[in-house]
DNA sequence: GCCAAAAGTGACACGAGTGTCACTTTTAGT
DNA sequence: ACTAAAAGTGACACTCGTGTCACTTTTGGC
């Protein structure tokens, strides 16, 4: 644990910074810690998906974590921080995804991966529409996290349009559907829950060729 | 206000009985409301959507019908007993107009009519996940309620059912997708937010055309 | 063994939502 | 005017989440 010099614990570390240089050289180590960031994360994922905004409790992520509340404290100095640092931390693997996605160098291909990717993080976008509740704050950290989100939200965007143009560019993409709706569709059908339990397969193969040729027979 | 024996009326008198026979014929009738069941739905609706289920209480809700908190006990015991209600009376008129797709004899008609049903009630499905969260309460009229929903929701399924029936049997939708992502299809992209506001008659035009037949040219 | 530093704990004061209830207000019928 | 009934109010006791802080625990280095 001791030696995660992760992306999140980075993020951590802004406020209650180690008196010595940091947790690398030769500094004196401490006790160790009884969760890690990662674990934080993804027990905070799980409360947020099931509870809400509104419903998720540093109480509920303590119990889940057999850690006592006030230890929270020692990361985070609240519940909009801890979320939008959450918040992040998703996005920047996410983006760092899909960057990828510009070494493809024709549609069908990127068209295949975009799926998948998003497929494999059905949540993103349920997390985005969370995210849009947390209100405009007046702690100095959260404001620039949020910014920084709205900035990796916009650079999601642009790599998402660059897919567009390309598809359009290929005259794969009907060129009269606007954009927005070409990247909503695909965001959100992902999404969509699989209460009857259809095979993931066949699932994932059907919503594809809706999307791509629609749900009529061509006659 | 006083002769309102609308369905809403209905579902809240259950509890406080008035202990003359009902608001009908010639008994007593005590002051006025200061605010009707319609009006307090209407709010609900609102509150529920902008703050989720968890973040829906008795006071925001006093505060918009600018009554106290207090009045609200008066017809429900508590937020699981007015979510239902609600969620029932939401369902109720949804169900009503659902009923007539069956009238129309030929898909086409039923894809257009369910669409348009659809589209004009966004937020049912939003809805229709929110009352997933509400917790399986020991309340009896809660448990009869959601008991009632259940029911109903089953039956909006049937008549969908009917639908893609209907129209695998007319070769019209293919018949290898599976019904339930038919269903799911069309009511997720419906609830896409038009964040970046595209004309209303563009948006829907294009979300049914992808719908129907892709967003791939058929080269 | 002692120290410094970070991790973790539990108690405290506080604010907000809950559910209840005795009380007041308004109303229509007599 | 008087009354019964329903509508509405505000105070009370309670629970739960919040944020803080003095305190204890664990650790590696000296």
């Amino acid at each position: 644990m001791h030696r995660d010099g992760s992306f999140a614990s980075i993020i951590m570390m802004q406020k209650n910074r180690p008196r010595v240089t940091l947790m690398d050289g030769g500094g004196i180590m401490a006790r160790e810690r009884k969760f890690s960031t990662e674990e934080l994360f993804q027990y905070t994922k799980q409360l947020l998906l099931e509870h809400g905004y509104e419903g998720f409790t540093f109480s509920l992520l303590a119990e889940r974590l057999e850690i006592s509340r006030g230890a929270i404290y020692k990361y985070f100095e609240n519940k909009e921080e801890l979320i939008t640092d959450f918040m992040l931390f998703e996005m920047k693997y996410f983006l760092a995804e899909l960057k990828e996605i510009a070494e493809l160098n024709d549609f069908d291909r990127q068209f295949e991966f975009l799926f998948e990717l998003i497929f494999r993080n059905r949540e993103i976008h349920q997390l985005i529409e969370i995210g849009r509740q947390i209100p405009s704050s007046l702690n100095e950290k959260v404001r620039n996290n949020t910014q920084n989100l709205e900035k990796m939200h916009l650079e999601m965007y642009s790599y998402m349009q660059n897919f567009v143009t390309l598809g359009k560019g290929e005259n794969k993409l009907k060129p009269h559907i606007p954009d927005v709706v070409v990247l909503g569709i695909i965001f959100q059908t992902i999404a969509i829950p699989n209460h009857f339990g259809i095979p993931q397969d066949l699932w994932v193969q059907s919503i594809k060729e809706i999307i791509s040729h629609g749900m009529f027979t061509n006659k």
